[in-house]
DNA sequence: CCATGTGAAAGCGTTCACAGCG
DNA sequence: CGCTGTGAACGCTTTCACATGG
């Protein structure tokens, strides 16, 4: 049988992981597809723009409900709509930036966050050097204010760009400050209690990843 | 049954996908682990350093072979040996960077590559105004020399941090010019070829999966 | 005696075929 | 008639229990 029907603590459904991770691909297929008001998309090229097969399209999509009509397709806009709001997307986040180095700095500049309702509104570092200088528009504190700014400014997400060494201490404290959220670009484990959500961005792991396949002369997973 | 013993079309031993994305996790906890001459370590600690569990880690190292030892465990120096050979990092690797915004500057600076055997030697861009320039150590070319620069210097794998609207060419030409593995950081859906290997990180779909298990109430896949 | 190595079982995820409905 | 929605089959991944061997 397929997986689906667990209950969050919250009492929501819960999607298949698997399906939550396509969501978002879903979501940038249907804007790149524009979206004249009553325009509508078969499973089949929503399927092709987001790069899986279509029956994956209409089982993932079954699971939000039944916002399909049979013979024509997808609703584009309502599709949009139902997408993001099971994402979560109809409210906006506020996100703390750790480490300033070339990453952090990379990612303080990125549009993509802010325009999808990411907003960065702090960083910090230990250099003294960096504090005090801005980020494309983003403040940087000193790593001693952590505490204090992300209480404040009530942020709930963070990205972890510091040194491996730091990072879980770091992410301890933006824990302790209600930090909910966390992506890790940290080239280290790290753990979590219950109810924070922790994912990780691992660069070099990705590129010995498709030394493997390279090597092997395969085609890694999407 | 579990998944196992297929062969590549180059005729070696495939492991299973989900295999091949921990063993990185693996080599990093050995290096952590340090390693002594003669230095053992039970899958119960590298289980906790990697963050998987136990059993988990011994079926992946026995996809490698036996090389540990009952009632001792396994020697964290042939170990290493052994996993650094399976992913095919008992060579160097030569990689190209296709756009030189934020984050290709971000990428083009990291340590982390080329401790790891990741050579950036050549960075590609449009803007005339960074052509010439450096990125740390990388030399920027002119786009248009892509395709004489990856076949002159051999270069075998590319990181794409391109806008998503030109990605798709500039992967296409540098499979023609003998790239065979990529990483992508555009946010879009690429297509390659059979035998290509292709990776995405994708900086907003990570975001908006939080921000599901954010809203949801629960903890997200590592 | 202790920790590995491994079949077998359970759990997820994907694919398929087709019933269902506009 | 066309495309969605879905139960059932299939295949991969993880977990478990324990036999195995240093």
């Amino acid at each position: 049988m397929a997986a689906r029907p667990v209950l969050s603590p919250a009492g929501r459904q819960l999607l298949p992981r698997a399906t939550v991770r396509r969501l978002p691909l879903y979501l940038r297929a249907l804007a790149d597809a524009g979206g004249a008001p009553g325009a509508t998309i078969s499973s089949e090229e929503l399927a092709a723009r987001a790069g899986v097969n279509a029956p994956q399209v209409r089982k993932d999509l079954s699971y939000l409900g039944s916002y399909g009509t049979r013979g024509i397709g997808y609703d584009i806009v309502t599709l949009r709509e139902h997408i993001g709001a099971q994402l979560g997307l109809n409210r906006e986040y506020k996100v703390a930036l750790v480490g300033a180095g070339n990453l952090g700095q990379a990612l303080g500049n990125y549009r993509g966050f802010g325009e999808r309702g990411f907003h960065v509104v702090a960083a910090f570092d230990i250099d003294a050097a960096k504090v005090g200088l801005r980020i494309g528009n983003v403040p940087v504190f000193d790593v001693s204010e952590l505490g204090r700014v992300v209480k404040e400014q009530h942020i709930t997400m963070a990205l972890i760009t510091t040194p491996a060494h730091v990072a879980q201490e770091v992410v301890d404290r933006l824990v302790e400050a209600g930090v909910t959220a966390l992506l890790n670009f940290a080239p280290t484990v790290l753990r979590v209690g219950p109810g924070i959500s922790l994912r990780r961005v691992d660069l070099a792991s990705e590129l010995q990843i498709l030394s493997y396949y390279q090597s092997a002369g395969e085609a890694p997973a999407g």
